[in-house]
DNA sequence: CGGCTCGTTGACAATAATCAAGCGAGGTGG
DNA sequence: CCACCTCGCTTGATTATTGTCAACGAGCCG
């Protein structure tokens, strides 16, 4: 059972030995802490705003997004989560979800009890701040967001967000940072990048006519990353892939 | 000594007596863990991108802003912080800075030393959690503005700033929330706002004419606050003022 | 076959940036 | 004490970027 655990969590414990060691210990208490297994639809809120749940969600294959919707009835992401992200680790110490976060395409989940949490907290004082570390990184990310939102043009943003989502996938070992799967839609591209679906669209054109992406089938590919990275101004220092001692 | 340590301290006790009760081990730890304090003047770093600070650095009085320069010279805020702010509490567990922060205003600043934070995290772990909770804080209003950025005009975003400033400097005993201290110039705003600073202008003189908002010698006061909520779409919610046991 | 969703296109409107100039208060030095 | 200088704020004219509205086509699935 435990071997099936552990192999589920592959891209998790990956994205965390990225940033530091973890003794055995350590990953034997994140296995143990598992409770469950869930899989939701492409579309279905995993949390949603207001909820106080009692449970932290790891996405273990498949894509969501945390989002919220503005008066307008317009639809903002605020973080794209890939396969070994924690979707609320947040809301453990915060309690309360302040926004929503739902099923991009047909995830499975591992879901961690707040009490299995917590005794983490009170047993393993290491593995607490890298939890913590967790939890920052989606800051980092969010820190991010803000900059390409308020000063990039939508195209330098979008070509961001592709060489970001290439990075994080090929760090947690499903693809490539130049060639990928996503299984998003134009629209939820648009909010991302905080456009309206016809401009996500001319975008993505206009990228294509540069040979900087094709995108087609779930399938992206970035044929001249370095350019990519140019023009979006991707500097991979926010992701923190150094691995030392936390 | 730490009588005045403590009084220096209030606005980051308010904050955190906002969230969840204090031990008074856990009070005494806060004002041990001060190694110094220190005084910066208006434009200063405080760390830079690239920093490995020893140390983290809390407000004390003044404002600050995390911020970064995009290629084209532009700037851009991620966050203001207020008194009361752990201005770089995540570089315990990231190690690098990703960001510079720098002072909006002359600023006094607490210094704890990393150790000194580590220490916390060996002894105190229910007062672990409430450090990561200001980080996830931190991570929530950033959301915040992602949404506000992506989908709201510059005249609402504008206004759901105001509001912001004023709910968290009325929490640290700061001003009221419609009626506070606020030394920025429309530059900083519309770095904050992902605005030209032309076109800042132009958005507060608006709200003015709306009387939404009068800004004259550094006082902020909103003669009809309902209204600037509404026109911001400000809910109060993401910023977590619920006492609880974390 | 028909009804979805998703991607695409064109025409036009709204929002915000850019460029350039001038104003006014506060501080500095002669 | 006053001239001058700087910084922040303000304004107008113009351009660039992005949104809105409307329509249509391709592919998939029942």
């Amino acid at each position: 059972m435990d071997e099936l655990v552990e192999k589920r969590l592959d891209p998790f414990f990956r994205r965390l030995e990225h940033r530091d060691a973890l003794g055995m210990a350590e990953q034997q208490a994140l296995i143990k802490a598992v409770s469950a297994f869930e899989d939701v639809g492409a579309g279905a809120d995993i949390v949603r705003e207001g909820d106080r749940p009692e449970r932290c969600t790891l996405l273990v294959s498949g894509f969501a997004a945390r989002y919220r919707m503005v008066a307008s009835g317009e639809r903002q992401f605020t973080l794209i989560h890939v396969p070994g992200d924690f979707i609320d680790l947040h809301s453990f110490p915060l309690k309360e979800m302040d926004h929503s976060v739902m099923a991009l395409a047909p995830c499975q989940l591992a879901i961690y009890p707040h009490q299995a949490i917590k005794n983490i907290t009170e047993e393993f004082p290491h593995l607490t701040r890298l939890l913590w570390l967790l939890t920052l990184l989606d800051g980092a990310l969010q820190r991010e967001w803000i900059i390409c939102l308020g000063r990039l043009s939508a195209e330098a943003r979008a070509a961001h967000l592709f060489c970001e989502l290439g990075a994080r996938l090929e760090a947690v070992g499903l693809g490539a940072a130049d060639d990928y799967r996503l299984p998003l839609t134009q629209q939820d591209l648009a909010d991302t990048l905080g456009l309206s679906s016809v401009h996500a669209n001319r975008v993505v054109q206009s990228l294509r006519k540069k040979n900087l992406l094709t995108w087609q089938a779930n399938r992206v590919t970035l044929p001249n990353l370095a350019a990519a990275k140019a023009l979006g101004e991707f500097d991979e220092r926010y992701l923190h892939h150094i691995r030392e001692p936390r």
